[in-house]
DNA sequence: ACCACATTGGTACGGCGTTCCATTCGGTTC
DNA sequence: GAACCGAATGGAACGCCGTACCAATGTGGT
Protein backbone atom coordinates (compact mmCIF):
# COMPACT_ATOMS: atom_id res chain seq x y z
CA UNK A 1 0.00 0.00 0.00
CA UNK A 2 1.35 3.35 -1.04
CA UNK A 3 2.05 5.13 2.38
CA UNK A 4 1.98 8.43 0.03
CA UNK A 5 -1.08 9.54 -2.68
CA UNK A 6 0.54 7.91 -6.02
CA UNK A 7 2.77 10.85 -7.54
CA UNK A 8 2.44 12.13 -10.98
CA UNK A 9 3.63 9.63 -13.54
CA UNK A 10 7.47 10.78 -14.42
CA UNK A 11 7.76 13.37 -17.83
CA UNK A 12 8.38 11.35 -21.10
CA UNK A 13 10.04 14.31 -22.75
CA UNK A 14 13.55 15.59 -21.07
CA UNK A 15 13.66 18.61 -19.11
CA UNK A 16 16.79 20.32 -20.08
CA UNK A 17 19.15 23.43 -19.47
CA UNK A 18 18.46 24.68 -22.65
CA UNK A 19 14.59 24.05 -22.87
CA UNK A 20 14.68 25.83 -19.55
CA UNK A 21 16.45 28.99 -20.28
CA UNK A 22 14.02 28.99 -23.58
CA UNK A 23 10.96 28.97 -21.65
CA UNK A 24 13.09 31.93 -19.34
CA UNK A 25 13.71 34.07 -22.43
CA UNK A 26 9.88 33.68 -23.34
CA UNK A 27 8.37 34.36 -19.91
CA UNK A 28 10.72 37.46 -19.70
CA UNK A 29 9.71 38.81 -23.16
CA UNK A 30 5.71 38.20 -22.57
CA UNK A 31 5.46 38.92 -19.12
CA UNK A 32 8.45 41.29 -18.19
CA UNK A 33 11.13 41.16 -16.24
CA UNK A 34 9.00 40.45 -13.04
CA UNK A 35 7.70 37.41 -15.35
CA UNK A 36 10.97 35.13 -14.90
CA UNK A 37 9.44 33.01 -11.36
CA UNK A 38 10.68 29.59 -10.49
CA UNK A 39 6.35 28.86 -9.80
CA UNK A 40 5.64 29.87 -13.34
CA UNK A 41 8.60 27.78 -14.65
CA UNK A 42 7.31 24.48 -12.52
CA UNK A 43 3.77 25.85 -13.56
CA UNK A 44 5.10 25.35 -17.49
CA UNK A 45 6.84 22.15 -17.18
CA UNK A 46 4.22 20.46 -15.16
CA UNK A 47 7.11 20.03 -12.38
CA UNK A 48 8.63 21.14 -8.71
CA UNK A 49 11.27 23.51 -8.49
CA UNK A 50 13.70 21.04 -7.67
CA UNK A 51 13.60 19.59 -11.01
CA UNK A 52 14.29 23.24 -12.40
CA UNK A 53 17.47 23.59 -10.10
CA UNK A 54 18.93 20.30 -11.26
CA UNK A 55 19.47 21.87 -14.65
CA UNK A 56 19.89 25.47 -13.16
CA UNK A 57 22.02 26.83 -10.00
CA UNK A 58 19.99 29.70 -8.84
CA UNK A 59 17.64 32.68 -10.29
CA UNK A 60 20.89 34.24 -11.37
CA UNK A 61 22.46 32.28 -13.07
CA UNK A 62 19.28 31.56 -15.51
CA UNK A 63 18.87 35.13 -15.64
CA UNK A 64 22.44 35.14 -16.83
CA UNK A 65 21.94 32.50 -19.19
CA UNK A 66 19.35 33.82 -20.43
CA UNK A 67 20.75 36.75 -21.39
CA UNK A 68 23.78 35.11 -22.78
CA UNK A 69 21.65 33.20 -25.13
CA UNK A 70 19.94 36.40 -26.52
CA UNK A 71 22.79 38.18 -26.96
CA UNK A 72 25.31 36.12 -27.98
CA UNK A 73 22.83 35.38 -31.15
CA UNK A 74 22.90 39.06 -32.04
CA UNK A 75 27.03 39.33 -31.54
CA UNK A 76 28.84 38.67 -34.86
CA UNK A 77 30.19 35.21 -34.34
CA UNK A 78 34.21 34.63 -33.84
CA UNK A 79 36.77 36.71 -34.29
CA UNK A 80 35.55 37.92 -37.88
CA UNK A 81 33.02 39.76 -38.60
CA UNK A 82 30.18 37.49 -38.71
CA UNK A 83 26.39 37.96 -39.48
CA UNK A 84 25.07 40.06 -36.57
CA UNK A 85 21.38 38.85 -37.79
CA UNK A 86 20.01 43.02 -37.97
CA UNK A 87 16.99 44.07 -39.28
CA UNK A 88 14.36 41.57 -40.75
CA UNK A 89 11.69 42.28 -38.68
CA UNK A 90 10.87 45.66 -39.73
CA UNK A 91 10.83 46.55 -44.05
CA UNK A 92 13.78 48.73 -42.81
CA UNK A 93 12.16 52.05 -43.30
CA UNK A 94 15.70 53.69 -43.11
CA UNK A 95 18.08 51.91 -45.13
CA UNK A 96 21.23 53.10 -44.07
CA UNK A 97 24.70 51.86 -44.72
CA UNK A 98 25.13 49.37 -42.03
CA UNK A 99 23.84 46.63 -44.32
CA UNK A 100 27.22 46.48 -47.05
CA UNK A 101 26.05 46.13 -50.46
CA UNK A 102 27.96 42.89 -50.98
CA UNK A 103 30.05 40.34 -48.73
CA UNK A 104 32.68 40.78 -51.13
CA UNK A 105 36.45 42.62 -50.24
CA UNK A 106 36.02 45.10 -47.19
CA UNK A 107 36.60 48.55 -48.11
CA UNK A 108 38.83 50.80 -46.20
CA UNK A 109 36.62 52.34 -43.41
CA UNK A 110 35.13 48.29 -42.58
CA UNK A 111 35.58 48.17 -38.81
CA UNK A 112 33.45 51.74 -38.67
CA UNK A 113 31.09 49.77 -40.20
CA UNK A 114 31.20 46.92 -38.69
CA UNK A 115 31.02 49.03 -35.37
CA UNK A 116 27.44 50.11 -36.81
CA UNK A 117 26.36 46.10 -37.31
CA UNK A 118 27.36 45.02 -34.08
CA UNK A 119 25.63 48.54 -32.47
CA UNK A 120 22.75 48.15 -34.36
CA UNK A 121 22.66 43.90 -33.65
CA UNK A 122 22.25 44.93 -29.79
CA UNK A 123 19.73 47.83 -30.32
CA UNK A 124 17.27 45.28 -32.01
CA UNK A 125 18.05 42.70 -29.63
CA UNK A 126 17.42 45.49 -26.80
CA UNK A 127 14.69 46.00 -28.59
CA UNK A 128 13.05 43.14 -28.99
CA UNK A 129 13.77 41.85 -25.74
CA UNK A 130 13.57 44.99 -23.28
CA UNK A 131 14.19 42.98 -19.90
CA UNK A 132 17.64 42.94 -21.53
CA UNK A 133 18.57 46.62 -20.35
CA UNK A 134 18.59 46.34 -17.02
CA UNK A 135 20.63 43.24 -17.22
CA UNK A 136 23.60 44.19 -19.23
CA UNK A 137 24.19 47.50 -17.89
CA UNK A 138 23.35 45.98 -14.22
CA UNK A 139 26.06 43.00 -15.12
CA UNK A 140 28.23 45.61 -17.27
CA UNK A 141 28.36 47.71 -14.11
CA UNK A 142 28.62 44.91 -11.65
CA UNK A 143 31.74 43.50 -13.81
CA UNK A 144 30.19 39.90 -13.69
CA UNK A 145 33.04 37.79 -14.63
CA UNK A 146 31.36 34.66 -17.06
CA UNK A 147 28.47 36.90 -18.32
CA UNK A 148 28.33 38.49 -21.95
CA UNK A 149 29.39 41.53 -20.87
CA UNK A 150 32.96 40.86 -21.90
CA UNK A 151 31.77 39.48 -25.51
CA UNK A 152 30.48 43.01 -25.95
CA UNK A 153 33.44 44.49 -24.87
CA UNK A 154 35.36 42.68 -27.12
CA UNK A 155 33.35 42.52 -30.33
CA UNK A 156 33.12 46.58 -30.31
CA UNK A 157 36.97 46.85 -28.64
CA UNK A 158 38.71 44.37 -31.32
CA UNK A 159 36.78 46.86 -33.92
CA UNK A 160 38.29 50.42 -32.05
CA UNK A 161 41.86 48.74 -32.51
CA UNK A 162 41.11 47.62 -36.38
CA UNK A 163 40.09 51.50 -36.70
CA UNK A 164 43.45 52.75 -36.18
CA UNK A 165 42.67 54.31 -32.82
CA UNK A 166 46.08 54.49 -31.00
CA UNK A 167 46.98 52.46 -28.41
CA UNK A 168 46.24 54.66 -25.05
CA UNK A 169 43.01 55.45 -26.32
CA UNK A 170 41.49 51.45 -26.60
CA UNK A 171 40.16 51.55 -23.03
CA UNK A 172 38.34 55.08 -23.32
CA UNK A 173 36.97 55.08 -27.02
CA UNK A 174 35.60 51.13 -26.25
CA UNK A 175 33.99 51.96 -23.14
CA UNK A 176 32.90 55.28 -23.93
CA UNK A 177 30.91 53.13 -27.20
CA UNK A 178 29.63 50.47 -25.32
CA UNK A 179 28.17 52.64 -22.50
CA UNK A 180 26.27 54.49 -25.02
CA UNK A 181 25.33 51.53 -27.31
CA UNK A 182 23.75 49.77 -23.75
CA UNK A 183 22.68 53.15 -22.25
CA UNK A 184 20.84 54.32 -25.50
CA UNK A 185 19.42 51.40 -26.77
CA UNK A 186 17.89 50.72 -23.34
CA UNK A 187 16.51 54.15 -23.13
CA UNK A 188 14.99 53.50 -26.95
CA UNK A 189 13.52 50.11 -25.25
CA UNK A 190 11.90 51.68 -22.70
CA UNK A 191 10.38 54.56 -25.06
CA UNK A 192 8.88 51.93 -27.30
CA UNK A 193 7.06 50.25 -24.16
CA UNK A 194 6.14 54.14 -23.18
CA UNK A 195 4.52 54.24 -26.33
CA UNK A 196 2.63 50.17 -25.98
CA UNK A 197 0.84 51.72 -23.22
CA UNK A 198 -1.55 53.70 -25.64
CA UNK A 199 -3.13 50.77 -26.96
CA UNK A 200 -1.99 48.39 -29.69
CA UNK A 201 -3.57 50.32 -32.44
CA UNK A 202 -1.82 53.87 -31.70
CA UNK A 203 0.38 54.93 -35.02
CA UNK A 204 3.69 55.76 -35.19
CA UNK A 205 2.91 59.38 -35.27
CA UNK A 206 0.67 59.21 -31.88
CA UNK A 207 2.97 57.45 -30.58
CA UNK A 208 6.06 59.46 -30.90
CA UNK A 209 3.64 62.63 -30.05
CA UNK A 210 2.93 60.48 -26.31
CA UNK A 211 7.01 60.21 -26.10
CA UNK A 212 8.13 63.52 -26.98
CA UNK A 213 5.15 64.93 -24.51
CA UNK A 214 6.74 63.69 -21.49
CA UNK A 215 9.52 65.51 -22.23
CA UNK A 216 7.35 68.78 -22.55
CA UNK A 217 5.19 67.91 -19.60
CA UNK A 218 8.51 69.17 -17.79
CA UNK A 219 8.64 72.54 -15.62
CA UNK A 220 9.76 74.73 -18.65
CA UNK A 221 12.00 76.98 -16.20
CA UNK A 222 13.80 74.27 -14.37
CA UNK A 223 14.04 71.97 -17.59
CA UNK A 224 14.29 74.43 -21.24
CA UNK A 225 16.93 71.93 -22.83
CA UNK A 226 15.51 69.45 -22.29
CA UNK A 227 11.88 70.64 -23.70
CA UNK A 228 14.18 72.26 -26.51
CA UNK A 229 15.27 68.98 -27.36
CA UNK A 230 11.89 67.09 -26.93
CA UNK A 231 10.76 68.72 -30.25
CA UNK A 232 13.42 67.62 -32.15
CA UNK A 233 12.78 64.17 -31.36
CA UNK A 234 9.88 63.57 -32.59
CA UNK A 235 10.36 62.92 -35.74
CA UNK A 236 13.45 61.44 -36.05
CA UNK A 237 14.45 57.28 -37.03
CA UNK A 238 15.04 55.96 -33.65
CA UNK A 239 17.75 53.63 -35.19
CA UNK A 240 18.95 57.05 -37.19
CA UNK A 241 19.56 58.62 -33.97
CA UNK A 242 20.99 55.79 -32.03
CA UNK A 243 23.67 55.60 -34.97
CA UNK A 244 24.69 59.29 -34.89
CA UNK A 245 25.48 58.52 -31.36
CA UNK A 246 27.91 56.03 -32.63
CA UNK A 247 29.27 58.03 -35.59
CA UNK A 248 29.82 60.69 -32.72
CA UNK A 249 31.74 59.05 -30.92
CA UNK A 250 33.61 57.06 -33.30
CA UNK A 251 34.37 60.64 -35.14
CA UNK A 252 36.14 61.81 -31.97
CA UNK A 253 38.80 58.33 -31.94
CA UNK A 254 40.25 59.41 -35.45
CA UNK B 1 -10.42 46.40 30.93
CA UNK B 2 -8.32 46.27 27.91
CA UNK B 3 -9.67 44.16 25.11
CA UNK B 4 -5.75 43.96 24.34
CA UNK B 5 -2.34 44.05 25.97
CA UNK B 6 -1.30 47.30 26.33
CA UNK B 7 0.19 48.68 23.41
CA UNK B 8 4.07 50.84 23.45
CA UNK B 9 3.78 53.97 24.40
CA UNK B 10 3.54 56.24 21.35
CA UNK B 11 7.03 57.36 19.77
CA UNK B 12 7.92 61.21 20.72
CA UNK B 13 10.39 62.38 17.82
CA UNK B 14 8.42 62.64 14.95
CA UNK B 15 8.60 60.20 12.59
CA UNK B 16 9.35 62.35 8.84
CA UNK B 17 9.44 61.59 5.29
CA UNK B 18 13.19 62.80 5.28
CA UNK B 19 14.31 60.81 8.09
CA UNK B 20 12.80 58.02 6.73
CA UNK B 21 14.93 59.03 3.16
CA UNK B 22 17.97 59.29 5.27
CA UNK B 23 17.46 56.36 6.93
CA UNK B 24 16.96 54.71 3.67
CA UNK B 25 20.03 55.91 2.18
CA UNK B 26 22.21 55.19 5.48
CA UNK B 27 20.91 51.56 4.80
CA UNK B 28 21.77 50.98 1.25
CA UNK B 29 25.35 52.53 1.81
CA UNK B 30 25.98 50.15 4.40
CA UNK B 31 23.82 46.84 3.72
CA UNK B 32 24.15 47.27 0.08
CA UNK B 33 21.15 47.35 -2.68
CA UNK B 34 19.38 44.81 -1.17
CA UNK B 35 19.72 46.31 2.43
CA UNK B 36 17.05 48.64 1.97
CA UNK B 37 13.92 46.84 3.66
CA UNK B 38 10.79 47.83 5.05
CA UNK B 39 11.56 45.86 8.05
CA UNK B 40 15.18 46.60 8.71
CA UNK B 41 13.71 50.39 8.68
CA UNK B 42 10.82 49.26 11.39
CA UNK B 43 13.69 47.58 13.51
CA UNK B 44 15.55 51.13 12.80
CA UNK B 45 12.55 52.98 13.85
CA UNK B 46 11.68 50.90 16.54
CA UNK B 47 7.86 50.28 14.96
CA UNK B 48 5.47 48.79 12.43
CA UNK B 49 4.99 49.17 8.64
CA UNK B 50 2.31 50.99 8.67
CA UNK B 51 4.07 53.83 9.87
CA UNK B 52 6.49 53.85 7.66
CA UNK B 53 3.73 53.43 4.51
CA UNK B 54 2.04 56.49 5.77
CA UNK B 55 5.02 58.94 4.98
CA UNK B 56 6.10 56.57 1.79
CA UNK B 57 3.77 54.98 -0.93
CA UNK B 58 6.05 52.37 -0.95
CA UNK B 59 9.41 50.51 -1.94
CA UNK B 60 10.16 52.05 -5.25
CA UNK B 61 9.17 55.37 -4.23
CA UNK B 62 11.56 55.15 -1.38
CA UNK B 63 14.24 54.25 -3.65
CA UNK B 64 13.75 56.98 -6.09
CA UNK B 65 13.52 59.63 -3.32
CA UNK B 66 16.94 58.20 -1.64
CA UNK B 67 18.62 58.42 -5.13
CA UNK B 68 17.07 61.86 -5.75
CA UNK B 69 18.54 63.00 -2.51
CA UNK B 70 21.53 61.97 -3.16
CA UNK B 71 22.36 62.60 -6.71
CA UNK B 72 20.54 66.30 -6.03
CA UNK B 73 23.51 66.86 -3.56
CA UNK B 74 25.84 66.17 -6.28
CA UNK B 75 24.47 68.25 -9.09
CA UNK B 76 24.78 72.33 -9.48
CA UNK B 77 22.07 73.58 -8.53
CA UNK B 78 19.85 75.66 -10.59
CA UNK B 79 20.84 77.19 -13.52
CA UNK B 80 24.26 78.89 -12.97
CA UNK B 81 27.22 76.26 -12.60
CA UNK B 82 26.89 76.00 -8.64
CA UNK B 83 29.21 74.46 -6.13
CA UNK B 84 28.89 70.76 -7.25
CA UNK B 85 30.59 69.48 -4.40
CA UNK B 86 33.22 67.41 -5.79
CA UNK B 87 36.63 65.90 -4.11
CA UNK B 88 36.97 66.68 -0.79
CA UNK B 89 37.40 62.74 0.72
CA UNK B 90 40.85 62.17 -0.94
CA UNK B 91 43.64 63.81 -1.62
CA UNK B 92 42.76 64.63 -4.97
CA UNK B 93 46.18 62.52 -5.91
CA UNK B 94 45.66 63.78 -9.32
CA UNK B 95 44.34 67.59 -9.15
CA UNK B 96 42.90 67.78 -12.86
CA UNK B 97 41.91 71.29 -13.47
CA UNK B 98 38.05 70.34 -13.05
CA UNK B 99 38.09 72.80 -10.54
CA UNK B 100 39.07 76.09 -11.42
CA UNK B 101 41.70 78.16 -9.74
CA UNK B 102 38.84 80.92 -8.78
CA UNK B 103 35.22 81.79 -9.29
CA UNK B 104 35.93 84.98 -11.11
CA UNK B 105 34.83 85.57 -15.01
CA UNK B 106 34.61 82.37 -16.76
CA UNK B 107 36.57 81.83 -19.57
CA UNK B 108 35.53 80.66 -22.89
CA UNK B 109 35.86 77.08 -22.67
CA UNK B 110 33.87 77.35 -19.26
CA UNK B 111 31.42 74.77 -20.83
CA UNK B 112 33.45 72.14 -21.18
CA UNK B 113 35.09 73.06 -17.78
CA UNK B 114 31.45 72.65 -16.22
CA UNK B 115 30.55 69.75 -17.83
CA UNK B 116 33.87 67.87 -16.69
CA UNK B 117 32.78 69.14 -13.37
CA UNK B 118 29.20 67.93 -13.38
CA UNK B 119 30.59 64.81 -14.80
CA UNK B 120 33.25 63.85 -11.74
CA UNK B 121 30.62 64.93 -9.41
CA UNK B 122 27.93 62.53 -10.50
CA UNK B 123 31.50 59.78 -10.62
CA UNK B 124 31.92 60.77 -6.79
CA UNK B 125 28.33 60.51 -5.94
CA UNK B 126 28.14 56.98 -7.46
CA UNK B 127 31.37 55.82 -5.54
CA UNK B 128 30.51 56.55 -2.84
CA UNK B 129 26.99 55.44 -3.04
CA UNK B 130 27.43 51.99 -5.14
CA UNK B 131 23.38 51.34 -5.38
CA UNK B 132 22.87 54.58 -7.24
CA UNK B 133 24.81 53.10 -10.53
CA UNK B 134 22.13 50.56 -10.86
CA UNK B 135 18.98 53.17 -9.87
CA UNK B 136 20.06 55.87 -12.21
CA UNK B 137 21.33 53.62 -15.55
CA UNK B 138 18.08 51.77 -14.34
CA UNK B 139 15.57 54.96 -13.82
CA UNK B 140 17.14 56.35 -17.03
CA UNK B 141 16.43 53.66 -19.03
CA UNK B 142 12.62 52.94 -17.46
CA UNK B 143 12.35 56.77 -18.26
CA UNK B 144 10.98 57.38 -15.22
CA UNK B 145 9.03 60.91 -15.00
CA UNK B 146 9.44 62.50 -12.23
CA UNK B 147 13.15 60.92 -11.34
CA UNK B 148 16.10 62.67 -10.78
CA UNK B 149 17.31 61.46 -14.44
CA UNK B 150 15.73 64.33 -16.37
CA UNK B 151 18.08 66.51 -13.96
CA UNK B 152 21.39 65.23 -15.35
CA UNK B 153 20.24 65.07 -18.47
CA UNK B 154 19.38 69.11 -18.08
CA UNK B 155 22.48 69.91 -16.79
CA UNK B 156 24.77 68.35 -18.86
CA UNK B 157 22.54 69.26 -22.01
CA UNK B 158 22.07 72.91 -20.88
CA UNK B 159 25.74 72.91 -20.93
CA UNK B 160 26.29 71.47 -24.45
CA UNK B 161 23.98 73.73 -25.53
CA UNK B 162 26.49 76.68 -24.25
CA UNK B 163 29.44 74.47 -25.74
CA UNK B 164 28.21 75.91 -29.31
CA UNK B 165 27.23 72.37 -30.43
CA UNK B 166 24.64 72.37 -33.21
CA UNK B 167 21.52 72.67 -32.53
CA UNK B 168 21.20 69.32 -34.43
CA UNK B 169 23.65 67.49 -32.61
CA UNK B 170 21.94 68.41 -28.85
CA UNK B 171 20.48 65.32 -27.96
CA UNK B 172 22.95 63.00 -29.90
CA UNK B 173 26.08 64.61 -27.70
CA UNK B 174 23.79 64.88 -24.32
CA UNK B 175 22.84 60.99 -24.43
CA UNK B 176 26.08 60.25 -25.56
CA UNK B 177 27.76 62.31 -22.40
CA UNK B 178 25.08 60.98 -20.05
CA UNK B 179 25.28 57.25 -21.13
CA UNK B 180 28.80 57.10 -20.82
CA UNK B 181 29.11 59.33 -17.38
CA UNK B 182 26.66 56.44 -15.65
CA UNK B 183 27.71 53.82 -17.09
CA UNK B 184 31.72 54.30 -16.77
CA UNK B 185 30.84 55.80 -13.02
CA UNK B 186 28.91 52.68 -12.04
CA UNK B 187 32.12 50.23 -13.33
CA UNK B 188 34.23 52.48 -11.56
CA UNK B 189 32.16 51.20 -8.31
CA UNK B 190 31.71 47.98 -9.64
CA UNK B 191 35.51 47.75 -9.63
CA UNK B 192 35.95 49.59 -6.39
CA UNK B 193 33.89 46.93 -4.91
CA UNK B 194 35.51 44.21 -6.28
CA UNK B 195 38.60 45.51 -4.83
CA UNK B 196 37.27 45.83 -1.64
CA UNK B 197 36.94 42.22 -1.65
CA UNK B 198 40.43 41.71 -0.87
CA UNK B 199 40.12 42.82 2.32
CA UNK B 200 40.44 46.24 3.89
CA UNK B 201 43.86 46.51 4.01
CA UNK B 202 44.95 45.93 0.82
CA UNK B 203 47.04 49.00 -1.09
CA UNK B 204 45.91 50.12 -4.29
CA UNK B 205 48.66 48.42 -5.72
CA UNK B 206 47.22 45.23 -4.87
CA UNK B 207 43.49 46.15 -5.87
CA UNK B 208 44.20 47.29 -9.15
CA UNK B 209 46.12 43.87 -10.15
CA UNK B 210 43.27 42.07 -8.74
CA UNK B 211 41.12 44.03 -10.87
CA UNK B 212 42.89 43.79 -14.22
CA UNK B 213 43.91 40.40 -13.69
CA UNK B 214 40.35 39.59 -13.71
CA UNK B 215 40.33 40.89 -17.36
CA UNK B 216 43.29 38.90 -17.91
CA UNK B 217 41.91 35.53 -16.36
CA UNK B 218 39.71 35.70 -20.23
CA UNK B 219 40.92 32.94 -22.53
CA UNK B 220 43.38 34.41 -24.70
CA UNK B 221 42.09 33.24 -27.89
CA UNK B 222 38.83 34.45 -27.60
CA UNK B 223 39.79 37.88 -25.61
CA UNK B 224 42.72 39.49 -27.36
CA UNK B 225 41.54 42.58 -27.30
CA UNK B 226 40.51 42.70 -23.52
CA UNK B 227 43.82 40.92 -22.59
CA UNK B 228 45.30 43.36 -23.79
CA UNK B 229 43.52 46.73 -22.56
CA UNK B 230 43.57 44.95 -18.96
CA UNK B 231 47.55 46.36 -19.02
CA UNK B 232 47.04 49.65 -19.72
CA UNK B 233 44.32 49.95 -16.87
CA UNK B 234 46.29 48.44 -13.94
CA UNK B 235 48.32 51.88 -13.83
CA UNK B 236 45.66 54.94 -14.92
CA UNK B 237 44.07 56.92 -12.05
CA UNK B 238 40.29 56.28 -12.21
CA UNK B 239 38.99 59.85 -12.46
CA UNK B 240 41.91 60.71 -14.82
CA UNK B 241 40.63 57.69 -17.27
CA UNK B 242 36.65 59.16 -16.59
CA UNK B 243 37.49 62.59 -17.60
CA UNK B 244 39.58 61.26 -20.43
CA UNK B 245 36.21 59.68 -21.63
CA UNK B 246 34.20 62.52 -20.91
CA UNK B 247 36.67 64.72 -23.03
CA UNK B 248 36.85 62.08 -26.41
CA UNK B 249 33.01 62.86 -26.60
CA UNK B 250 33.56 66.73 -25.92
CA UNK B 251 36.05 66.38 -28.47
CA UNK B 252 33.51 65.06 -30.69
CA UNK B 253 30.81 67.81 -29.98
CA UNK B 254 33.17 70.91 -31.63
C1' DA C 1 16.58 -9.83 -10.92
C1' DC C 2 18.82 -6.45 -8.89
C1' DC C 3 20.75 -2.13 -7.82
C1' DA C 4 22.96 2.56 -8.21
C1' DC C 5 22.05 6.83 -9.43
C1' DA C 6 20.59 10.69 -12.26
C1' DT C 7 16.34 13.00 -12.37
C1' DT C 8 11.92 14.41 -10.87
C1' DG C 9 8.20 16.79 -8.26
C1' DG C 10 6.18 17.80 -3.88
C1' DT C 11 6.48 20.19 0.56
C1' DA C 12 8.22 23.43 3.70
C1' DC C 13 10.81 27.53 5.29
C1' DG C 14 12.19 32.14 5.92
C1' DG C 15 11.96 36.70 4.08
C1' DC C 16 10.08 40.03 1.29
C1' DG C 17 6.57 44.02 0.08
C1' DT C 18 2.23 45.23 1.20
C1' DT C 19 -2.51 45.57 3.41
C1' DC C 20 -5.49 46.09 7.09
C1' DC C 21 -6.92 47.73 11.31
C1' DA C 22 -7.09 48.64 16.37
C1' DT C 23 -4.97 52.00 18.92
C1' DT C 24 -3.02 56.34 20.37
C1' DC C 25 -2.79 61.27 21.28
C1' DG C 26 -2.42 66.40 20.08
C1' DG C 27 -5.51 69.75 18.79
C1' DT C 28 -10.15 71.67 18.14
C1' DT C 29 -14.83 72.47 19.64
C1' DC C 30 -18.56 73.03 22.80
C1' DG D 1 -13.16 70.43 31.50
C1' DA D 2 -15.37 66.93 28.57
C1' DA D 3 -16.13 65.20 24.14
C1' DC D 4 -14.43 64.43 19.91
C1' DC D 5 -11.82 64.05 15.42
C1' DG D 6 -8.31 62.70 12.49
C1' DA D 7 -3.30 62.38 11.66
C1' DA D 8 -0.06 59.18 12.99
C1' DT D 9 1.37 54.77 14.74
C1' DG D 10 2.59 49.85 15.30
C1' DG D 11 1.17 45.12 15.29
C1' DA D 12 -0.52 41.08 12.83
C1' DA D 13 -1.56 38.77 8.74
C1' DC D 14 -1.49 37.78 3.55
C1' DG D 15 0.47 36.25 -0.64
C1' DC D 16 4.43 35.84 -3.22
C1' DC D 17 9.14 35.03 -3.80
C1' DG D 18 13.72 32.11 -4.02
C1' DT D 19 15.45 28.19 -2.19
C1' DA D 20 16.48 23.73 0.63
C1' DC D 21 15.28 19.27 1.36
C1' DC D 22 13.82 14.76 0.33
C1' DA D 23 10.88 10.76 -0.97
C1' DA D 24 9.61 8.78 -5.17
C1' DT D 25 10.76 7.34 -9.80
C1' DG D 26 12.55 5.05 -13.72
C1' DT D 27 16.63 3.77 -16.56
C1' DG D 28 20.97 1.59 -17.66
C1' DG D 29 24.49 -1.42 -16.08
C1' DT D 30 25.52 -5.86 -13.89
Amino acid sequence: MATRARRSPRRTDALTRERIIEAAVELLDTAGEGGLTFRALTERFATGPGAIYWHVANKGELLAAATEAVVAAALPTGPEAGPATASQKTPQKAPQKASQKAPEKAPENAPQEQIRTVALGLFEAIEAHPWLATQLTGQLARNARQSVTPRIFEAIGRRVQALGVPESAWFTATSALVHYILGAAGQNAANNETGRALGPDADRGQYLDAVSRTWEELDPGEYPFTRAVAAQVRDHDDREQFLAGVDLILRACL
